[in-house]
DNA sequence: TATACTTTGTGACAAAAGTAACAAACGTTG
DNA sequence: CAACGTTTGTTACTTTTGTCACAAAGTATA
């Protein structure tokens, strides 16, 4: 059962998208959306959306859509947006940075409240605010602080001894940006984007379509 | 049909994960694999790797596993990883940046070319070698050099007409940083990477988690 | 060679996800 | 208010994906 108290896998992935165009609909001050609407948007049918819509208990109106405001506020409680997700991150590289200056992830109630490196260099610098810190504080910051998320962005071999002392924090949600297997206690959920995994299966695509359009002889 | 070409998705995303473990293997001499040993790597069972490796057309075997090096290579090929693709990106802020200056993708064969912005500060700059040119040059040096890939990495509100843009120059599979919606002709392929989507389906699991772990009454 | 292990490939089965169809609900228009 | 178009919630169905189990194929050992 790949269910999520109650809502399938796929159905949840796709609520954020729908959230987005809400938000986006209720500041264009659009009073309702319908599922055509939303699936529009997020490319799946109509009925797609009804369906996923059908797992929460919000419900729309027949002939007329979903009450924008009322949907998108009961999406944002659902996903627990409002409520403050603090976060560290371990790896302050190219993508360590650009994670933690990105403003978006503020608007999902993420808090990226400390940073963490190995290298020396790094540590003490300023990062949007933050200090870069040496890792022997992350345990004993992560206890105190009570933090919900650990962001790993360091090189893939060390990742793991990030993730263990993440979870000697008593960190539970682990969002894991280099590419290796995590091995972490059950009660631990580690969320992996896999960039370079996704662009091999990419690249099997280009392969696919180079060959089935460029030799046109038949 | 989701398939692709006889093998079904999930499973053409799950080879990379393999293709990297037997990358490893091999490195460490280790002659053969067993679909377990895989299986335990990519977190999915040893019959899922044995399933997922029988769409392709290269055996092991039995009482031994797969030939470490003979797979590893039939998964480059499948997967088209030893070809050279030639990618252009557009949007150099800090996501972009990463990506750029990431080596990781050159090991799957992505070579990204040219690098494109609209900000006149940023045009002339260097990153990685490669300078950064004006929007207007895009369509023109697509064209020419067949460039295959086109990455994404600008705000969304800018995200429709840079793919736009990429379309005419020729390309034919856009790799999508920006968390919007991109509509493009039907011959090409859109992979949206919604890192804030993601975190979004991650937040619906940290307020289950608290919620169940916290009010430990019952 | 016989026997005791491993491990593969596959076909049957189970679960999950997606699609389609339609009655019921609602608004609008004349 | 009756007729018509729109859109919902849900059920039944189809397709896709994942799991299991086992014969067959291989290795190792005596
Ligand atoms: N940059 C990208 O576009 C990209 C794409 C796909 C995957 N990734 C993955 O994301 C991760 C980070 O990538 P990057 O490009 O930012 O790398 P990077 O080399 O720029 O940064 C890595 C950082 O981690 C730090 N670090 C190394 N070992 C550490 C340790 N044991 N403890 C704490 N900090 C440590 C380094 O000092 C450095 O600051 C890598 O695993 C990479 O494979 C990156
Ligand atoms: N940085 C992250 O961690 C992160 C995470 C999730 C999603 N994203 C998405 O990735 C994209 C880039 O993020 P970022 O943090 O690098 O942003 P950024 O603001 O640092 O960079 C955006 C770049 O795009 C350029 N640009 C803007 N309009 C353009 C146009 N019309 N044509 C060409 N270039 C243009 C800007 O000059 C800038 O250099 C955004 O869509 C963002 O939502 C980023």
């Amino acid at each position: 059962m790949s269910e999520t108290y109650g809502i399938p896998r796929p159905s949840l992935r796709r609520l954020p998208i729908y959230y987005r165009h809400l938000i986006e609909m209720a500041e264009r001050q659009v009073p309702y959306v319908s599922s055509k609407d939303l699936g529009q948007n997020a490319g799946v049918p109509a009925s797609q959306v009804r369906k996923d819509l059908s797992y929460l208990h919000e419900y729309g109106r027949p002939g007329v859509g979903y009450d924008t405001k009322a949907l998108a506020g009961y999406l944002e409680e659902f996903l627990g947006l409002a409520n403050d997700k603090e976060a560290i991150l371990v790896g302050v590289g190219n993508l360590g940075r650009a994670l933690t200056l990105y403003p978006g992830f503020a608007q999902y109630g993420l808090q990226i409240i400390a940073l963490f490196d190995i290298d020396p260099a790094k540590i003490g610098q300023t990062v949007g605010d933050r200090e870069v810190l040496p890792m022997f504080k992350l345990v004993d910051l992560a206890r105190r602080l009570k933090v919900q998320m650990g962001i790993i962005t360091v090189p893939p071999h060390a990742a793991q001894e990030v993730a263990s002392a993440m979870v000697s924090g008593g960190i539970k949600v682990i969002w894991n940006f280099a590419p290796c297997k995590l091995t972490v206690p059950a009660e631990v959920l580690v969320k992996s984007e896999d960039l370079a995994a996704e662009l091999a299966a990419l690249s099997h695509h280009i392969m696919r379509r180079s060959q089935v359009l460029a030799p046109a002889t038949e």
